[in-house]
DNA sequence: ACAATTAGTAACCAATTGTTACCAATGTCA
DNA sequence: TGACATTGGTAACAATTGGTTACTAATTGT
């Protein structure tokens, strides 16, 4: 019998704290003085799909189901794994911030502030949070970031957050009332001071067709 | 000693191919009388980067290098691989339309005509091309589809070929004059009718740091 | 009551994009 | 040779979008 499996899949999991971005890891037991720290990840099962290995790692680590996931590729080259697998199938989940306690062993850091880590899993840090950046605008990552109803300032600081840049509140409500994504509810909520916001959810209606021309954000190289 | 590797890379390599995007197939002369067509691939060498396996298996498919190259993903459900893999790792690559011809038992299908393949080849196929129209405005692929001159109708063929709708001549041109990725040269091309074309090259200058606001592009879901 | 603070909106102005229209240079065909 | 069809290329105007300022609203703290 093996000790090591050979494939695995390993998770980065997401939540906004604060105004940074965290990523959930867990205390590594079995290893050496160096690199206590690791993201959580499950040997590659043969029989099951890999996302559901994904979102059982998920629910395991943090103690709630990653309320958004997808694979953010494999890795296969030369850094290491700290169970040794061969290749690594990583996948990028979110998770809205919650003032419930995780499991023991599991911390969040902020990603400017992450401990050493085995080169694999720094490696797979840098994917998932340049996929989160580049998805957000295809699929509902952001609003899987906040709880199910939300204030618009939440959500233009979720965006701010992904996007590593402030945005004009005026431009952002705008942009947002007419992609219909929103719609409000009837609770409002106080943050103490300050006049209290009104509360919205997910709800995104039709759409126009694609429309606008190319943009080219492309840089050099 | 093992007859079936167990892991693979495989590759979609991409091209224009009049109005549409086709895709490279090799004949596989292993399989019974279905499934005669796959992409091409290579067993995973565990000392090689798989980028550079997937180089080797482009040159050695099309007969050139490929202009570019990404990892488009671990496809490793129940959806079999023609080798007998059980984790694919899956590259698109781009290559600009060549007269010249294809190595023997290679052949170029449009994405909308695609011959039977094993399912998982055509789960990477899809996202593969997904993968290029999400690319298109963070890496040169459009250029890459393109030879290293070519003329302002042919970008914006490839573009419209990418993005799936027509494009308007002038808003497209003054796009790309304000995106500072072409440069003029000195020649001319005449396709028969009407008037020369003057050939640019790809030559990103400079760049004013990602402006604007948001952009709410999220369909339903 | 009033300052401080956060939410929300109107309205103006600048910038970008969609569109129409035109001129230029070539091949075709009467 | 001289329309004219065809493709390349650009100017200029109209419509829309986006950035900004400035305001009003509702709450807490002093």
């Amino acid at each position: 019998m093996r000790s090591a499996p050979l494939n695995s899949v390993d998770l980065v999991l997401c939540t906004p704290h604060g105004r940074q971005l965290a990523v959930l890891l867990v205390r590594d037991a079995s290893k050496r003085a160096r690199e206590r720290w690791s993201l959580p990840w499950a040997p590659l099962a043969a029989k099951q799909a890999p996302e559901h290995t994904a979102s059982g790692v998920a629910l395991k680590a943090s103690g709630a189901r990653a309320s958004w996931l997808e694979q953010a590729g494999a890795f296969t080259d030369d850094k290491r794994h700290p169970g040794g697998a061969a290749i690594s199938v990583a996948y990028v989940g979110v998770t809205p911030a919650r003032a419930r306690e995780l499991p023991d062993g599991a911390e969040w850091f902020p990603v400017a502030k992450l401990p050493l880590l085995a080169p694999r899993h720094r490696a797979m840090i840098d994917a998932a949070v340049a996929q989160l950046r580049e998805r957000m605008d295809r699929a509902p990552v952001a609003f899987r970031l906040l709880a199910p109803m939300f204030t618009l300032s939440d959500l233009q600081e979720v965006y701010e957050l992904l996007l590593g840049r402030r945005l004009h509140k005026a431009s952002f409500r705008r942009a947002l009332q007419a992609a219909f994504l929103v719609a409000p509810t009837d609770e409002w909520r106080s943050e103490g001071r300050g006049r209290p916001a009104q509360l919205f959810r997910y709800a995104p209606r039709k759409r126009r067709g694609a429309r606008g021309g190319v943009r080219f954000e492309l840089l050099g190289g």
